[in-house]
DNA sequence: GGGCCGCGTTGACGTGGATCAAAGTGCCAC
DNA sequence: GTGGCACTTTGATCCACGTCAACGCGGCCC
């Protein structure tokens, strides 16, 4: 899709000497609370990759070779039906992590919505590692778990939302991850595509925009410019999101 | 809701002797592939627990002390909405484990479908014979690694699939989860209500009712008493679960 | 027995969100 | 500038599924 990878031929030497210390958001991150020997030998295997947006890093069923620490940008992981459906299972931002499920393949696609760089872990090297410093598999479960719990949350968006709960929860979390990620302005950057948000909700791109416009008439958000959005009233968006 | 509890009273000394080692389908459970002496230690820090169905293991928010094996029967695991609506995030049978997320509270609640048996292991005692053993971890990761693959098809099926799609990815994955328990008899069992099945698919108890009746018109499938559920054409139910 | 209750099925009807269609907007190439 | 393209918005219509309501059936208690 894109004409040529302008992002593979920036020099990053001089930006990122330690890869991994180098994770934006480091107390998210997988080295989070490790000893400075397991951040070292962490970063002696890590490979620090970007890419601009639309770059596909894997797709379902391929061989699982690498696991990643999103550094900038936002990742979405994906499923897709035969027919071409397709549901949207996450969003990765600075922090997050990829390739959790240690399978011998991907169960998902994964796909860059922004120009993205990531620290990048060949998989072999990787659980050496973990069965060398069960800290850092202790960190990685944990980080697991923390997926299973938001995946059961948005089992239940999916499931059991309306639209206008869905939008709204998808907003919050938004505005959530920001603050997590240090970032306590309040009008969000919403940097996926209308198709992303409605694959991500289990809506089509029409009502995702029309929900959009519906709350704004009402004042609950406003939108501006960028893809920003601004939450008026963060208490009323908690009520709605989940239809108190 | 029961009036008493029978379950509390029998007298399980004698057909429970190692608890651990009983857990069904060993292979499946927490147990697989544990070395003698793990397996000991495991066996030390088991209870085994019973319960009649209607039971609520935990509430979504109580304090995590304990995680679970089942042994026999069938858990349900499920969110609640402010307003009472519900969404089963998935069903535990023989051998599936309880309790993954290590967090300090439950993030979701658990109630049993049917009669059911457990190996319930204390939360703390656990944890330490995690860290002990990195075996017992890995076995643990490995596990919360194909719940989350699970729970990403269920996103797939609850935000893109529809009623009929989404009855007989239901029924398909009974099938094969009873073939994986080693039963491979084609009726299938289905233990759980309409209701339960309604809030699992993200539909109501009528469209679950009418979808059925409506597969048996077709012949894809037939209903048998006590539950069960004869699936005519296996190859056509695949079709019918992905929409191809 | 009779009444009640929980559960499942069926029917009639309503509606939220999908679908189909078209127009608006911004960006890039030329 | 003009054209093309990708994305978003808006409108009109449709329909899959929800809602509301009635009824059937089996189990249990009195």
């Amino acid at each position: 899709m894109p004409p040529f990878d302008l992002s593979r031929t920036r020099d990053t030497s001089t930006e990122e000497i330690h890869p991994c210390s180098a994770c934006a958001a480091r107390s998210l991150s997988v080295c989070a609370a490790l000893e400075p020997e397991e951040l070292r030998r962490l970063a002696d295997l890590t490979q620090t990759v970007r890419y601009e947006s639309g770059h596909t890093l894997f797709g379902e069923g391929d061989a699982a070779d690498a696991l990643y620490n999103v550094t900038a940008g936002t990742v979405k992981l994906y499923k897709l039906l035969p027919d071409g459906r397709r549901q949207i299972t996450g969003f990765l931002m600075t922090g997050d992590f990829l390739g959790l499920a240690l399978n011998e393949s991907y169960a998902y696609s994964a796909e860059t919505v922004t120009d993205t760089s990531l620290c990048r872990f060949p998989r072999r090297k990787m659980e050496a590692l973990l069965d060398e410093f069960p800290r850092m598999q202790r960190r990685l479960f944990s980080m697991a778990s923390n997926e299973l719990a938001a995946a059961q949350d948005q089992m239940l968006m999916l499931g059991r939302k309306s639209a206008r709960e869905k939008i709204c929860s998808f907003l919050l979390m938004l505005s959530q991850r920001a603050v997590r990620r240090g970032f306590k302005e309040n009008p969000v950057t919403v940097p996926m595509s209308r198709a992303d948000i409605a694959d991500y909700l289990g809506l089509t791109t029409e009502t995702v925009s029309r929900t959009f416009t519906q709350l704004k008439t009402e004042r609950v958000i406003t939108l501006l410019e960028g893809g920003k959005v601004r939450l008026n009233d963060m208490d009323a968006l908690h009520d709605l999101a989940e239809g108190a």
